[in-house]
DNA sequence: TTGTTTCCCATTGACACCCATATTATCCCG
DNA sequence: CGGGATAATATGGGTGTCAATGGGAAACAA
């Protein structure tokens, strides 16, 4: 399975355009399953929920959420409350010649987003912050994941250390 | 199963390009399952959370990582300050034909390597050192076996390759 | 018109591929 | 057992290709 990983800094030019690092575009085209060669290629974003951040992935992304909000057990209101809230400020974004695609000023103003930006890699999706927000954000990431290792530990039941147990 | 062990240095010439030794190498193409014609060769790098030095595996390692995250049942916020933490800082590197790498500059700052540095093999994974920084890990693990000789004793039985560190 | 979006082309710079050499390991033969 | 040949690896460097970026021209909207 093809992953979204790294840190990849860009910035947005005169036009509002901005470069998807291709490794990210590789990602998303194996996620879509780039057998169609008509199959509408581009991304899916969002503004992140909890933090001051864009969220985006391929196709995928998008219909396990949808999925997501189907298996909820909920009433047909409040199901429909929380797919407003999810899918109305999402965009679907195609890609120009040049795998380029232009944020929506909204997005932009949710993430602080001038001219400086970052693609962070996060498995299933990646995020696009503000480079300063973001390095705010990794430090306090990073506390939090120490405090977790003896979880992540337990979790892995095959760990690939051996018995040393060093987990990252 | 084929594990990293030794220790083996090189050094990164003028384009920022490493061999990984090519024991190694052959470790990592046992991982991945070399069967696969159109396989993607390479390795996967991130620093190491305890130590100053880069951490190293082939397809599996960073596959157990994501099944790890996906089987995380947790607050979004903390799932994905966690998957922030293990991707963003995560690289996936080609081999060039002869078997080399490019380190990204933010690992090699992380591991303070300039030039000269060393692969450890640490059995499902391994590690790239700056020599002297390895160099002194080595002797402080060396103290804390001798403290833990029971521990050791007891493990004795146990197949080869153990929590000693020493190679070479 | 004016502004916005989409496509296309040009430049730059990084990286991948290829080749050449040096060094080491392995093996075969004398 | 030693010498030499052969292969495999490590390392250095030249060059072509591709990604990123900026800007111009054509389609489209208001």
């Amino acid at each position: 399975m093809t992953m979204f990983m790294s840190t990849i800094s860009g910035k947005i030019d005169a036009k509002g355009r901005v470069s998807v690092p291709s490794v990210f575009r590789s990602a998303i085209s194996a996620q879509n399953g780039a057998a169609q060669s008509g199959a509408p290629q581009g991304i899916f974003v969002y503004p992140s929920f909890t933090e001051n951040a864009i969220e985006g992935g391929g196709h995928t992304l998008m219909n396990d959420i949808g999925a997501m909000v189907e298996r909820l057990n909920l009433f047909a209101e409040e199901r429909d409350a929380l797919a407003a809230s999810l899918f109305a400020d999402s965009h679907h974004l195609n890609f120009d010649p040049d795998g380029r695609v232009s944020l929506p000023a909204a997005l932009l103003a949710h993430a602080g987003i001038e001219k400086e930006l970052c693609f962070v890699g996060m498995g299933g999706k990646f995020q696009i912050w503000n480079p300063q927000g973001f390095a705010d954000f990794r430090s306090k990431s990073r506390a939090m994941a120490l405090e977790q290792r003896g979880l992540l530990r337990s979790l892995s039941h095959a760990p690939p250390g051996g018995t040393d147990g060093s987990q990252r």
